[in-house]
RNA sequence: GUGCCUAUGGUGUAACGGUUAACACUGGAGCUUGUGGAGCUCUCGAUCAGGGUUCGAUUCCCUGUAGGCACCCCA
């Protein structure tokens, strides 16, 4: 006998059971929703990049591109790669157009997309992330804006202003500070680093740290608000908003960042991690042109906001979409199902049918198994009559309803 | 790349180093001849791989593999 293939899906990345492919879809739409709402419209592109496109983002994103994305040469001896983010593919894309597009530009997609690493619990090798950018503006209103929108998809998706914060920190605070120490851009690597690790370490490392590299911790502590971050906390408490904070050692890692960043954190005991965050690019695109196209945007993971939700039961049971399941006596009666089922399909319902190979009761427990909430039966006497028993699977209860009315019956039970 | 933990049917668990690896769920078949999504009967199906210790290994040891978690990294 030869040897059977596992069943398992390859390493770090999902199968979307019916189930599961189910709240992904209403995660997304959730998503495109609110976000059309406040004014943003929907990309897309192909998953496959030219690999070059994520190596000059700079000298230190060599090892990433190298070691931790798939990478590859396609029969005409190009070197692709799945995407790892979206970013660049979206400056790609904006750098193209530039011209016809007109600004300020509200864009958003879901792309999927693949790292090379070792999986853990919230990171995976493939994962959806929504990006959402604004180009064409230097106004702080629009990273406001930016942040904002990060807060008002949290709230669709179920979460209360306790149960998530938004750190907000500044790059360009933080290159003053290493500035005014005078740290050379060796140490200023370095004091980045430690301001990045700063919640993993202790509060006495952090500041030997601070002092090694030469920084006052003062200068780095909540308190020193910068001015323009002050404001926009203010305006943000004035409109309602109130678990936006100052912190000064969001930085963001070595990306492409250079003014206002942010995160946003679940604030949940057993699941205290970043969802999401972004910030201001103003050089994105110089990589395709000379004329900087300033920036703002963030990006969330599907599976980090699964968890969000999940933590707090904000995941919805699932329902089949199929509506009505008809369980028919007997198989010579399929076509007559059939028949009835189109009827109904026509109306706007939608509708699954059973073959009648097994028995009623079989039938029936196919319906509820596949969590569909309602049940007819075909059978001579109902074909006869022109009535027919709909019976809802989740409390049991039965009610006649006449052949030309069910479509009826159902169309506002959506 | 580093460290820690885990590995028994499809799933979840059980088995002091000692009979034929047990139980529940799920799946399949049947009975109850159209409301029985239940019940009853039957049934398919497993010790990750390779070494070692032992009279005897699911159990102890080693290696490998796989998975999980944390670190590194996090675009």
């Amino acid at each position: 006998m030869s040897k059977k293939l596992s069943t398992e899906p390859y390493k770090g990345v999902r199968d979307f059971y019916p189930e599961d492919q189910a709240f992904l879809n209403a995660l997304f739409k959730t998503m495109r929703t609110f976000l059309e709402k406040v004014g943003y419209v929907e990309y897309h592109a192909s998953i496959l990049e030219p690999s070059e496109l994520f190596k000059s983002k700079g000298a230190d994103n060599e090892e990433i591109i190298n070691e931790q994305s798939y990478t590859f040469v396609d029969r005409g001896e190009r070197e692709v790669t799945l995407r790892p983010e979206m970013t660049p593919t979206l400056a790609r894309m904006v750098a193209h157009k530039r011209r016809e597009l007109g600004f300020p530009l509200r864009w958003y997609s879901i792309p999927n997309c693949f790292r090379y690493e070792r999986p853990q619990r919230g990171r995976l090798r493939e994962f959806w992330q929504l990006n959402v950018d604004i180009f064409g503006s230097r106004s702080i209103y629009a990273d406001a804006e930016v942040i904002g929108t990060a807060y008002g998809l949290m709230r669709a998706l179920g979460g209360t202003e306790s149960d998530f914060v938004i750190k907000v920190g500044s790059r360009p605070a933080m290159n003053k500070v290493a500035e005014d120490a005078g740290l050379s851009p060796e140490t200023t690597k370095k004091f980045f680093g430690l301001l990045d690790r700063r919640d993993k370490i202790s509060k006495v490392d952090f500041e030997a740290g601070l002092r090694e590299v030469g920084v006052s911790p003062a200068v780095v502590s909540a308190d020193a608000v910068p001015e323009d971050i002050a404001k926009m906390i203010e305006e943000f408490r004035a409109a309602g908003v109130n678990n936006i904070v100052y912190d000064p050692a969001i930085v963001r890692g070595f990306a492409y960042y250079t003014g206002i960043v942010f995160e946003v954190f679940d604030t949940h005991p057993q699941n205290n991690r970043a969802v999401g965050g972004g910030g201001r690019y103003d050089n994105l695109t110089a990589l395709f042109d000379d004329e900087p196209l300033p920036g703002t945007g963030f990006a969330m993971g599907d599976e980090a906001l699964r968890l969000f939700m999940e933590v707090r039961g904000l995941i919805p049971e699932y329902v089949s979409p199929t509506q009505v399941y008809v369980a028919v006596t007997a198989p010579e009666l399929a076509l007559q199902a059939q028949t009835l089922a189109g009827e109904m399909r026509r109306g706007g319902v939608n509708v699954a049918i059973d073959f009648g190979e097994r028995k009623l009761g079989d039938q029936i427990k196919v319906a509820a198994k596949h969590k569909i909430p309602w049940l007819i039966v075909v059978g001579e006497n109902e074909l006869t009559s022109g009535e027919f028993k709909i019976k809802n699977l989740a409390s049991g209860a039965e009610e006649p309803v006449q052949r030309e009315k069910l479509a009826a019956f159902f169309s506002d039970k959506k």
